[in-house]
DNA sequence: TAGCGAAATGTTTTT
DNA sequence: CATTTCGCTA
């Protein structure tokens, strides 16, 4: 976030904050008990600053920092916060000790932590784990087939969409046949049968002492809403701040409602012009009626000056937001001036579109910018596909962000579920994966054994007396060997993963060829293991906050190294650039053609852009294809599609850019010869990436 | 019933 | 186009 006014080391700590930041930091500081507070904050407008400022000075003015509930959108914003906060207590207090936020985490992870404490007092075994999106979606696949929706005579939604629509009622509280008709009008005839399909998901959760990502949160509210459970859980804390209000779903907004009906010292900050999560069920609604949702009215402070961007970025930004519908008004200003008008690059084709923006790049990374100030955007990952192949081409080190994870991978995710079985007998998703590793073992040997497990006292015991097909007895011994050990109290972690990995190796090497990479990804993983204190901590960190970035072919960058940044425009929230190129803004990208069915779609796909061109501090380019290649529907087929410029950015905003055209890349770089220099550097950094 | 080869099928964003 | 699902054979 935009370090707003980085506060030097003054007498004042709060001296740097403006007018409105210092409001916001100071709300009924000494009063007996703070009123609910709003803090609109534009983006860009000290947003980060502010809340650690505000942290910082309740804990000044007496907080108890272990009663302080933070609330952030990813565990890296959490951190930064704690980090921050712990720098401006340490100049108020003369020490350099850490504000250390024990409560500070993601909605999930706080939840997840709530739940293993509660577990006894709402009927809970302590040792569940927690399903991905992944394994989620096989459950209600295995649902859907044990109750036979798999051959009905017409097409029954598939299980990704099954969970979907699961997820989104879950999220949103509404009734089943309002979920469907907003929003997957086209499984509406299979209401009945959904309701039975969902029913009995959730029976098998809780058979298997399994939790979805929505559990944590449904189970939290649930707690919340409880006569005697709700007062206790709120008074544990003091303080409840939200970071990034704009984002949080209905369910949320009922636990904080839940926890502090009164709304005292909560206090939310988040800017509705840049909700983007609506497909996972956050609303506007909640940031809109934030003032009015508790016993008192909640203040609303707002942060408009922008500390980020220069005011010609800002124009073009305000321009293309001030279009929507319903929103907190505000315009966002800075003091920052600049002759340079972001630009609108049309460009025959994507191919193009990739040598341009590599050139772009380059030219800039000459006058100063590093790579790492440097960001390209896109809609969807598979946008940047091209882009990737010409950085690979000329060498030019990335990393990517969004789009495949590296628990998606099969075979950290065959590790994790060893893992998991260990550490819950009754989960079958993992003991199902596990036991098919094994050769002469298939779905049917499998279900046997967890049928087994499931009915056994001691797990461990059930395994070793699983009778599996002859064949495969000598297998079969060593696993059952690894389970018992794991299933050892006395083992330290992470001896654990160390002698699943031993175990796996070779497994590895028969089921795949390209083995040698694979084995890296899970020498990484015990790494990355390492860091954690238990297996079960371990195992629900991994699940809810997984390592983001993937950088392929161009090579690990070392960490060190300089490299240009690739981003889902989700995935960029809260960041920022100076130099930030977007790509395809084209109608059909932006807005995406699969967005495009209600007007609220429509309006999230321009909150997007505006997240988007935010994100830039001094030099913006949207770049508009004219030509993009799509992989259609069998349809038609692949298919080149003539493509219009965005329909937000309408002609009346055209005032706000500098309009280039480029019609061969080629002739451009004849005209501007790209230095040799910098390749031949880029070449060797790449290269010593390897020595 | 395991495991392989053939056919269909569908594509956003993420905790 | 690449993944998942289906159906067949050993």
């Amino acid at each position: 976030m935009p370090d707003a006014a980085a506060p030097t080391a003054t007498s004042d700590p709060f001296a740097s904050l403006n007018p409105a930041q210092r409001a916001a930091v100071e709300h009924d500081i000494g009063a007996a008990a703070a009123r609910p507070l709003l803090v609109v904050a534009g983006a860009g407008s000290g947003k980060t600053n502010t809340l650690a400022h505000r942290v910082a000075r309740l804990i000044q003015s007496g907080a108890d920092p272990q009663r302080i509930l933070l609330l952030t959108f990813s565990r890296r914003a959490a951190g930064e916060m704690t980090q921050r906060a712990g720098g401006v207590l340490g100049r108020i207090m003369g020490t350099s000790a850490q504000a250390s936020l024990p409560w500070a985490g993601t909605f999930h992870s706080i939840g997840a932590r709530l739940l293993r404490e509660y577990a006894g007092r709402i009927g809970l075994a302590d040792s569940f784990t927690i399903h991905d999106r992944g394994d989620s979606e096989d459950l209600m696949g295995l649902v859907r087939h044990e109750i036979g929706l798999g051959q009905t005579a017409k097409r029954f939604p598939l299980k990704g969409t099954c969970l979907s629509i699961y997820s989104r009622v879950v999220n949103t509280r509404a009734p089943l046949g309002d979920v469907l008709q907003s929003a997957f009008p086209w499984c509406g005839e299979w209401e009945a049968q959904l309701k039975t399909l969902f029913g009995a998901y959730v029976d098998a959760k809780q058979e298997q002492n399994v939790l979805d990502y929505d559990d944590l949160l449904l189970f939290w509210a649930e707690m919340a809403a409880d006569a005697e459970l709700g007062p206790e859980l709120g008074a544990l804390f003091d303080h409840v701040l939200v970071d990034e209000y704009q984002d949080t779903n209905r369910l949320q907004a009922a636990i904080i409602n839940g926890m502090k009906p009164d709304g005292r010292g909560v206090m939310v900050v988040g800017d509705d012009a840049q909700s983007i999560y609506s497909f996972r069920g956050a609303t506007v609604r909640n940031i809109l009626d934030f003032p009015q949702q508790f016993s008192q009215p909640a203040e609303v402070i707002t942060l408009d000056r922008n500390y980020r961007s220069t005011q010609p970025i800002l124009d073009a930004s305000n321009a293309v937001i001030a279009a929507s519908v319903e929103r907190h008004a505000k315009d966002l200003w800075t003091d920052k001036v600049s002759t340079i008008k972001p630009q609108l690059v049309l460009i025959p084709d994507e191919a193009e579109q990739a040598r341009w923006v590599c050139n772009r790049v380059l030219e800039q990374r000459e006058a100063g910018i590093k790579l790492k100030s440097q960001a390209v955007l896109f809609r969807t990952a598979s946008h940047s596909a091209a882009l990737e192949l010409e950085l690979v081409r000329r060498n030019i080190p990335f990393v990517k962000f969004g789009g495949l994870k590296f628990l998606e991978a099969s075979h950290i995710k065959d590790v994790l579920a060893v893992l998991r079985f260990a550490q819950n007998p009754g989960g079958r998703m993992a003991g199902f994966r596990v036991a098919q590793l094994i050769p002469g073992i298939g779905p049917a040997t499998a279900g046997r054994l967890l049928d087994a497990v499931g009915t056994a006292a001691e797990p461990a015991l059930a395994v070793q007396q699983f009778e599996p097909p002859a064949r495969c007895a000598g297998d079969w011994r060593q696993f059952a060997d690894l389970y018992r050990t794991l299933r050892e109290p006395g083992l330290r972690w992470p001896a654990d993963i160390e002698l699943v990995k031993n175990w796996y190796l070779p497994h590895l090497e028969r089921m795949h060829d390209d083995a040698q990479v694979r084995a890296t990804d899970v020498e990484q993983l015990a790494q990355l293991a390492s860091g954690y204190g238990t297996r079960e901590s371990f195992l629900a960190e991994i699940t809810l906050d997984p390592p983001e970035a993937t950088s392929d072919r161009s090579g690990p960058p070392l960490l060190d190294e300089d490299y240009l940044i690739l981003s889902t425009i989700h995935s960029s929230k809260g960041q920022e650039w100076k130099s930030v190129h977007v790509l395809n803004v084209v109608d059909g990208c932006i807005p995406s053609d699969m967005a495009t069915g209600s007007m609220e779609d429509i309006e999230e796909e321009r909150r997007l852009l505006y997240v988007a061109m935010t994100r830039a501090k001094e030099h913006l380019h949207l770049i508009v294809p004219n030509k993009f290649f799509i992989k259609q529907q069998a349809q038609m087929g692949d298919r080149h599609v003539y493509a219009q410029r965005t329909r937000f950015v309408s002609p009346a905003m055209l005032k706000h850019f500098e309009q280039t055209v480029w019609f061969n890349a080629d002739t451009a770089r004849s005209n501007k010869p790209m230095p040799d220099s910098v390749r031949l550097l880029v070449r060797e950094r790449a290269r010593n990436a390897w020595k």
